[in-house]
RNA sequence: GGCCAAGUAGCUCAGUUGGUAGAGCAGCGGAUUGAAAAUCCGCGUGUCGGUGGUUCGAUUCCGCCCUUGGCCA
């Protein structure tokens, strides 16, 4: 039987993190973020980053592994991830992914198919005939060479009409067509989703004011400044891009003043956590877990301790 | 106290030459295959400040009142 995988799931600020690290006081976990702007290193406040005691107790995997010029991708995670669960593996440990980035907990259960990866140069140039022409005129392109990914595809999604036809010019074959051979790599042991899904949308709202009103008493615009500092970072980068981030960055632009960009920091944060609640929603096998912080350490430690018995471990 | 301006969606505002109204933002729902903390899609009834009048009909015109800003006392 295969080894077991755990995943612990919620949206922003649900206490993810911390129910993680308790539960690997109990159990012989290790953890796996799997947070796409957990990556970066020097973006620590703002991705509310385990801090460093909490990872001297617990081992963490896949934080501060690029700098903030570079860019991850859900391709690269769930091949990092598939090697770390082995090793993690192979010490006799649980291996336990902890995040919200849902793409990379699709990307890692159910596979991907087999695609040519990002082409910086390639994306260069579209963007520099969308420029000319605008999207729309790409997605009519698309649509003469490709009509089923047009036809998925919404002619106002630059991101989704860059990469199919980025795909079909590098592996010729069309993105619909390499959409119909197998996914690469599926997982196919036995998986344990411990999740918390808040039924309060106003607690949980507040919870993310809060905290990001916290982020900034620790310092998050200095965090950002020293970002900002750097001649080869630029908003268009996915680090950059990140929620919080991207808004001081509009702040140290002098696009807008420090309490505007605080407050559109939140909403981004709030809204970021929506679109995680609709992932949420239709992932199937949940174990959710209870609204109370204090009842969630016990329950998750029995459906915990019940599932890896039955799994083997 | 007098004069002027404004009062319309949670917020900022547009509009109706009289036939009860619509944008942006926020919010809510959804999608999500190498950028995903990204990107995109869908959803707009609200005593049009209150009240009385004119009118077949008033958010729109008129009177009075209330609130907020400005100017004058």
């Amino acid at each position: 039987m295969a080894p077991p995988l755990v995943f612990i799931v919620g949206p922003t600020a649900s206490g993810k993190s911390s129910l993680a690290e308790a539960l690997a006081q109990r159990f012989p976990l290790e953890l796996i973020s799997m947070d796409s702007a957990q990556v970066y290193r020097g973006m620590d406040i703002g991705t509310a980053k385990p801090d460093a005691r909490s990872r001297e107790r617990v081992p963490h995997h896949l934080i501060d592994i690029l700098d903030p010029a570079e860019r991850y991708s859900a391709a690269r995670f769930a091949q990092d991830a598939r090697e770390l669960i082995r090793e993690i593996q192979g010490r006799g440990h649980v291996p336990a992914l902890v995040g919200g980035t849902f793409l990379y907990m699709r990307a890692l259960l159910e596979g991907l198919h087999d695609m040519p990866p990002a082409d910086a140069r390639l994306r260069r140039e579209i963007e520099a005939r969308a420029e000319r022409s605008g999207w729309p005129a790409l997605h009519a392109e698309l649509a003469g060479l490709d009509p089923e990914a047009a036809g998925q595809i919404h002619p106002n999604d630059a991101q989704r009409i860059q990469r199919a036809l980025e795909v079909l010019r590098l592996s010729g074959a069309g993105r619909s067509t390499a959409w119909r051979g197998e996914r690469s790599q599926p997982w196919s042991g036995p998986v344990l989703k411990l999740a918390i899904l808040p039924s309060q949308r106003q607690a949980l709202r507040e919870m993310i004011a809060q905290r990001f009103e916290q982020m900034m008493a620790q310092g998050f615009l200095d965090e950002v400044r020293a970002l900002y500092a750097r001649p080869d970072l630029d908003p268009q980068l996915p680090s950059i891009r990140s929620v919080g981030y991207r808004q001081l960055w509009d702040y140290l632009d002098r696009r807008c003043e420090l309490d505007d960009a605080v407050e559109r920091g939140i909403i981004a944060t709030r809204q970021y956590a929506k679109r995680q609640m609709t992932w949420l929603r239709r992932e199937p096998d949940l174990a959710l877990l209870p609204q109370t912080a204090g009842e969630r350490l016990e329950a998750a430690s029995r459906l915990l301790e019940g599932f890896l018995k039955c799994s083997g471990a």
